[in-house]
DNA sequence: CGATCAAACCTATCATACAGGTTTGCATAT
DNA sequence: ATATGCAAACCTGTATGATAGGTTTGATCG
């Protein structure tokens, strides 16, 4: 019979009522990232509920990263944290919702992008960041795991480069899966000129960002992300 | 001094502790969305703690859309939902952490590679669906409410035609923020040319879909933004 | 064999209690 | 008057037990 849906979803209930409460005092209030919400107790007395269901909307917000709790403190408003949207997507992957192939599509879009932004927007620092994590790549040739790292940190510094928190948050979001299938992509390319050829993209790209040439960047990103499927499929990935 | 992270936050104390074991038992036992989840006073054993700890995590986990519970019956495994996001996002631009104008960019950057995949792998009944909401837009010139709502179906049926199921979830990421700044843009669309010819440009997009005709879709799509941050731009909205 | 209904199970919420971390302000010493 | 240090007040984390009300299941009865 499919009833109506009043209001999306986490609205049913008394939890729902206090995520809702909190959620309007925290815009309502105009507050800034860092600012000290109300305790919990004061949100049970206003909201004349339990603590109980103060605490697990208190709970559900810090999941979503609205807020942030710790011991003893009280709780405040959050900053936009580029791991928020990953278990999502691992949850998607993991329940076979999502394939790796539709990640590297949105990353390849996605990411194309931010070596264009970046490559008009980036600082000197940023111009720095990018490059010594492109040559950290180039020195862990024995090492897959501190390559991956520093893989992950200089899509992640690009993203950052591009002047809209936004992409950080995407780019983010696939960190957790692409820890997961980055070994793959590396031993699929067999031969070491492929895996040169690959570290060497990642230099010239940091080259191009630098040089403040987005067109180029652009190309660069898309030829990796390429690359990246190929060797993705040929490693049996779909 | 900003000691090591061991393992990104949520994981402290016994609720962290809980959602990790609630996670690892969907992915080992390779669950599906849908699927059952065993009960709280079942985790609460297992894992040794109150059941006030097992809910928290419950909670948490549904609150990031990971699982669904509901009042009497056992919690299911969560199919993807592209509202999930959504939230983020509102919190990113309700504490300026992001503007609206950024918000526009990753659209355009999304929505031109939906645009072009639609093109290509649309079904015909997503035809009929993208087709029949650029038409009740046609037909909603005097009900800008109801053009909205076409118009965010509209967009979200082209992501869900790109049959990958991460593009809806970013794009259903900017619907709440959508709600909110819409009117603003239908607005400063001052003369009657200037709206008739935003409505034209989702029919021909939709006609383009249906063709199959992919450059011509990803071009309008891209036209249709860029009219749109020219009209936020002209209203006054950074 | 099918309809009915009660028992068993499950989640939602509340009240209370206590342990341990944090903040604040007062008292004391310099 | 200022700085130091400590204790009280406050806050979050977790546990326990109780009750209300929704859901599932299986036995019973027609």
């Amino acid at each position: 019979m499919q009833a109506e849906v009043p209001q999306a979803k986490g609205n049913t209930g008394l939890v729902g009522g206090a995520i809702s409460a909190i959620t309007a005092h925290i815009r309502d209030g105009e507050l800034s990232p860092g600012d000290k919400l109300p305790s919990e107790s004061v949100f049970a007395r206003d909201l004349a509920v339990s603590r109980t269901v103060v605490r697990e909307a208190f709970r559900s917000l810090a999941a979503m990263r609205l807020i942030e709790v710790s011991t003893g403190k009280r709780a405040t408003v959050a900053k936009l944290d580029h791991t928020a949207i990953s278990p999502l997507i691992e949850h998607g992957v993991s329940t076979e919702q999502i394939s790796i192939l539709q990640v590297y599509d949105v990353r390849r879009t996605i990411e194309t992008r931010t070596a264009t932004l970046a490559a008009l927007h980036r600082t000197g620092a940023q111009s720095r960041e990018i490059a010594a994590l492109a040559e950290t790549m180039q020195n862990s040739f024995l090492d897959p795991a501190a390559m991956m790292e520093a893989d992950i940190g200089f899509h992640l510094a690009i993203a950052r480069a591009a002047k809209n928190p936004i992409y950080p948050l995407i780019v983010g979001a696939f960190e957790g899966v692409t820890r997961q299938t980055w070994p793959v992509g590396w031993k699929s390319r067999s031969s070491e000129s492929e895996q040169h050829h690959m570290l060497d993209i990642h230099s010239d790209l940091a080259s191009a960002i630098a040089a403040g040439n987005p067109e180029q960047a652009a190309e660069l990103m898309a030829l990796h992300f390429d690359a990246s499927v190929r060797a993705l499929l040929a490693a049996g990935i779909s």
